[in-house]
DNA sequence: ACTAGTTGTAACTAATTTGGTTACAACTGA
DNA sequence: TCAGTTGTAACCAAATTAGTTACAACTAGT
């Protein structure tokens, strides 16, 4: 008699929607600029740290570019920082890399419908809060500059060398 | 001789990460079990006032009874509230419909190279930041219940049915 | 002027979500 | 018993995202 069982180990819960990481990328990028001023800032020499391929990195460099943010050299290659980093929240970032468009976070559907009184006024009414929700998410973003940023990570990265 | 113009016009700009409409259409569902309370609401006629098709309801009632918001009954077909509507928050709702990961709105590179001083630090700054702003969105949605959202609505039907 | 190294982009892929749709077994109440 | 309904599975088209290859255009130093 054979028993056979089949456990199947799923490696990751059901997927959801996530603002994409070119965010999070944005910030770390910035971060070397500061962190690492005499380096020579290539994309393939941010992409060794972000852990990614370097058109990825030139890509969101050009987000950021776009939006003042950065300088980057066509031909001998290398970014720099175009603004001091204490003008530069983290919801600039955020806007520049065109993760979330404006009052746009939450999707309505957007065919109710007019002929029911529900249907008819249900859009306007939850617009109005959910934008107001997306405006203290991003609200949280603005309040914290790149210079702050900074900071509490060269804390941590002296706390954690000064450990070991 | 011949001058062939054309004009290509793109319905949308370029497209950008949403939070699913299974949230809103969840809030629209709750109002009208409130707003109807002696309709038979069956998947069909819900979906008749969405806008959408019966299944996309269901799966959604499907969400809203898993989190006790709802008893659907099978067979004989229909929903009703299984909860006072002033005991509803919309984070209730959000969360039932399982749209955004508890702390995972903001997508964060997760292969930083972990020789690099910010690569090895900067996940951990940014997550503290991060999960602060999605708490921020989150409360707006938690300080606003269904008892509110349907007495706003049923202003507006009145408003507007007054205005015509 | 050449050349090596780099940026900016286009084109393509695989994985994944989303909303929509069809189909159907199971259930319920008259 | 039967008509109407729910709960699901299976499938589809459209779209995003991150990753990759490829290459023309550019720049600085020799």
């Amino acid at each position: 008699m054979n028993l056979v069982v089949t456990i199947i180990v799923t490696t990751k819960g059901c997927y959801v929607m996530q603002i994409s990481s070119r965010f999070s990328v944005g910030v770390h990028i910035l971060s070397l600029l500061a962190i690492n001023p005499n380096e020579h800032h290539t994309s393939e020499w941010i992409a060794g740290s972000v852990g990614t391929n370097p058109v990825i990195i030139r890509r969101v460099l050009g987000y950021l570019k776009k939006a003042g943010l950065v300088h980057v050299r066509a031909g001998s290659g290398g970014a720099t920082l175009a603004r001091e980093l204490d003008e530069i929240t983290l919801l600039d970032v955020y806007r520049s890399v065109e993760v979330v468009e404006e009052g746009k976070l939450f999707h309505v559907h957007d065919q109710p419908n007019p002929s029911c009184p529900v249907g008819a006024n249900i859009e306007t009414v939850l617009q109005l809060l959910l934008v107001k929700a997306q405006h203290a998410m991003e609200g949280v973003l603005e309040a914290v500059t790149m210079k702050e940023l900074v900071e509490v990570l060269s804390n941590q990265i002296k706390t954690k060398s000064a450990g070991e």
